[in-house]
DNA sequence: CAGACGTGGCC
DNA sequence: TGGCCAAGTCT
């Protein structure tokens, strides 16, 4: 691959997001991040404003209680990022002088910091030399280098290899290309209807010269959403970020219809710690801690 | 390793 | 209309 023709084009069209600021901190990367973990970067853009500016610090947000954590984390789905990050800001408070690490291994030892995450923020927050895989990333290789439409099942291993091949001998490079690939990745190179006249690379990639063959690989599950149990555990959650107060079961029974359903995702909720009953048994977000 | 885990926009 | 898809992580 081109790769001095991706990062070209990078610095020509991308997007002027916040935090890629040149004052970006490690704390503000590694908020994006999180968030941007399947959830769509406009939706991210406005509260990781508000968050930036409540909370501008690990310890800050640390200080906070775990339900406002989770309200302020609005409805960008997969609240128990929010609380993972929560736990992650009172480590990097406690145990790292309030500055996010900058080594992978130090990151990965967070909550809800995976090989992705600790990457991104390695490279993205501090320069360093490392690959970052995402699904932008392996889709882009799987094409330009593989020849293939889409990538196969994720392999930590060998996703990380075939970007190692590829990336620059000085870190601030490497940490730039990895930015492209995945600019590439999120504007051109898309999962449906790729842009490919407006590809940087097109005149060397693998899947254009084979003459975009379809995709041969296993067939990828499509995720069911409607009646699951995530479904119901978003609307009980729903009802309690509008809530000020503690509300009464009976207030929750109107959110589905299905008893053992609901009670079972209630339970749930409880158990990963998004909500908590009061003394006298109503539901709320959790409190202090 | 497959499956759970939110939410909303798009074609 | 409804399946597909969005900068993953955890168990």
């Amino acid at each position: 691959m081109d790769v001095r023709a991706v990062v070209d084009w990078f610095d020509e069209v991308k997007r002027d997001l916040p935090w890629r600021s040149p004052d970006r901190t490690g704390w503000g990367v590694l908020v994006s991040e999180v968030m941007l973990q399947q959830t769509p970067v406009a939706r991210v853009e406005p509260v990781w404003l508000a968050w930036m500016a409540r909370w501008p610090v690990p310890s800050a947000l640390a200080a906070e209680s775990k339900g406002e954590v989770v309200r302020a984390w609005g409805k960008l789905g997969y609240p128990r990022r929010a609380l993972r990050l929560h736990e992650a800001a009172a480590a990097i408070a406690a145990e790292h002088g309030d500055v996010v690490p900058a080594d992978v291994d130090t990151l990965l030892a967070l909550p809800g910091i995976g090989a992705y995450t600790a990457r991104a923020v390695a490279a993205f927050a501090y320069g360093k030399r490392c690959p970052v895989v995402d699904t932008n990333v392996r889709r882009v290789i799987a094409r330009a280098v593989h020849g293939a439409g889409e990538a196969g099942p994720p392999s930590t291993t060998k996703d990380m290899a075939d970007v190692e091949a590829l990336l620059p001998k000085e870190p601030a490079d490497a940490a730039h290309l990895s930015a492209a690939l995945m600019e590439l990745g999120a504007l051109v190179c898309t999962a449906r209807t790729p842009r490919c006249r407006d590809c940087p690379v097109l005149s060397t990639c693998a899947w254009q010269r084979a003459g975009r063959p379809a995709y041969q690989g296993p067939v990828k599950a499509v995720q069911k959403f409607a009646g699951t149990d995530r479904q119901v555990r978003g609307l009980l959650l729903d009802v309690l970020r509008g809530s000020a107060a503690p509300e009464p079961k009976a207030k929750l029974d109107g959110v589905w219809s299905d008893a053992a359903q609901r009670d079972r995702c209630l339970d749930s909720l409880l158990v990963d710690g998004l909500v908590e009953q009061t003394a006298d048994g109503r539901f709320a977000l959790p409190g202090e801690g």
